[in-house]
DNA sequence: TCCGGTTCTGACATCGATGTCACAGTTTGG
DNA sequence: CCAAACTGTGACATCGATGTCAGAACCGGA
């Protein structure tokens, strides 16, 4: 900006004043300046208004996902960008594998940047070591899992009445033996979705006792291997509602495996890419990530325009979509 | 960092030693001043000290692809994203869309935020507005497409040769009539791909006049669209050549929808999630974006080491995958 | 005891911008 | 015609950190 300044023959000040458009500088003045600045090439530090700017915004958010290479979050973090994107925002992601010990150290990254907010996929236990910077007046919203020791705003999908709609599609096709295949039980949305399941065969009457709820599984191998071997085993189930994406795709590789594709039920929570085209088709209870995308960078705005209610947790609706696995009756 | 001096009862210098780990701080202080910023939740702000540094390093980065929710571009990004953790440094992402307007104006929020390095997906004409970047020593990784204007690191597949080898492919099992679906042609790749078809065509000796050549498809359905007109024109291809997963997926619809499935092969650009699982599982040329990105950070980070040597293109390998519907002999 | 060399520490300028304020020159209104 | 108001401009402090430098306290050796 000197350099522009010293180019233009003018005081810093005014180079300032072009270019954040402010008032009270001359026609001849600003087309100098204008002409230096597009000469040297010139593009303002940010982060240096930013320090001596009164409201301190970096224009900056910071997102943390499971991986920004998993088609989840890459929708949720397409509509937060395009939400900051009309407020010259910009925003940092970072992947966590959820893995709880890479949480904390990502958060200080972002903290350390001056992020105006910041929007979080939990994994670790307690979310309390934001309060500090909670209370400094950050905006934080948790989306997809709700946080631990923090009052904030949530945006998370309805896992429990998802995983119970999905239960009830496979009891009313008359199915009683239904596997449950899970997550990591240390992940919150996996319990929640066990507790719809088991929850909905309650309401059904259904004893929960020797249906098989198989749980830890994080992976496609691991859903894969954990569904064979309970298909081999001595009671089988009839149906399976696998209860998050790369597991219902480890299930239905495991079907095929043993080609029973045509004659097992199936359920999935998430919807998977392609799912349609398979045969039979699948069908699963699908989140929307762009919603909870959007509502949670609205929400992040709303605080930075000054909104100080208490924190809510909004829910976003999931949807059942039928598409042929999960409608085959019982043999 | 003022406050935390004031509360340690020592100077803002001895604060800033301590934070930074530098010498010549007796062990009493030390644990004084660490006490102090931890009862202060004090995290150092990064762009302050970028200010002041000599190197004048931001540790941040910025990336820009079609979009952070389409999978190409996620693998991409997680694969930079890797590499940057390792170095402390935070990754900006911004989505195009393919949208030349954007590419700028995305350029300069990134500049003016002084990224240590640019990636970038090029969309515009020409990338000669960077060149005074480019002077001022910052690293440029073009990835994906080749730049015009500007000479830097590049990261590319081998799309024509990828191509051909898909044109190959379906050649060797009989077909002679084989469509060619297209992106937009001011796509960089989408006429390298293009290139590679033709060519192999012409090495074969088929002539290719009376190819179908279609282009200008930008979604999965203008593929569809597109594809199901060619099959009930007069003269049908035997086969088809998709040459961008989004336009597999519309072709794999397409085909479907006319139940000509299992009698019009197809090979597809770029793979496609569960590809495998489709019947007959489609059989594609696979391009490596995790490879893409890494090697593109490699450059950035080799670069910001010092290394002063001319730009450089890497290729890529592509990966034929054969699942079936590739390999069907034409009728 | 005194000297030179470490070790520890803080005052101050500085990075690139903006906020404040003072000042000169130009209008405007009575 | 003069005071008041407005317009156009730049000097300087400031934001939160680091680099430079100088000074105080302490050390060991002659």
């Amino acid at each position: 900006m000197k350099n522009v300044a010293a180019l233009a023959g003018v005081g810093i000040k005014t180079v300032s004043r072009v270019i954040n458009g402010e008032p009270n500088v001359s026609a001849v003045t600003t087309a100098r300046v204008r002409a230096a600045a597009d000469s040297l090439d010139f593009h303002p530090d940010l982060h240096a208004r930013n320090l001596r700017r009164a409201d301190g915004r970096s224009s900056t958010l910071g997102l943390l996902v499971g991986s920004v290479g998993n088609p989840f979050s890459g929708a949720m973090h397409r509509a937060i960008e395009d939400l900051a994107n009309t407020r010259g925002v910009a925003v940092f992601a970072s992947s966590l594998d959820d893995d709880p010990d890479r949480e904390e150290v990502a958060v200080s990254a972002f903290l350390r940047r001056r992020v105006d907010g910041l929007i979080l996929t939990t994994v670790s236990k307690s979310q309390g070591y934001l309060l500090p910077e909670l209370r400094r007046g950050t905006p934080l919203v948790f989306v997809d899992r709700e946080p631990a020791g923090v009052e904030a705003d949530v945006v998370v999908s309805d896992n429990a009445a998802g995983a119970a709609a999905a239960t009830r599609h496979l009891l009313s096709s008359g199915h009683r033996r239904i596997a449950f295949l899970g997550d990591r039980t240390d992940i919150q949305t996996a319990q929640e979705r066990r507790r719809g399941f088991l929850e909905e065969l309650g309401r059904a009457g259904v004893a929960t006792a020797d249906i098989p709820v198989i749980t830890g599984l994080h992976d496609e191998d691991a859903a894969n291997r954990a569904l064979i071997a309970l298909l081999e085993s001595e009671h089988p189930p009839t149906a399976v509602f696998s209860s998050q994406n790369l597991i219902t795709i480890g299930a239905v590789r495991g079907l095929r495996e043993l080609g029973l594709h045509r004659t097992i039920a199936l359920v999935g929570f998430d919807d998977v890419p392609l799912a349609d085209l398979l045969e039979p088709g699948i069908t699963v209870v699908a989140q929307n990530p762009s919603e909870i995308g959007r509502l949670a960078a609205e929400r992040i705005f709303a605080r930075l325009d000054g909104d100080r209610s208490a924190g809510r947790t909004y829910v976003v609706p999931t949807e059942l979509i039928t598409r042929g696995s999960g409608e085959m009756r019982p043999k």
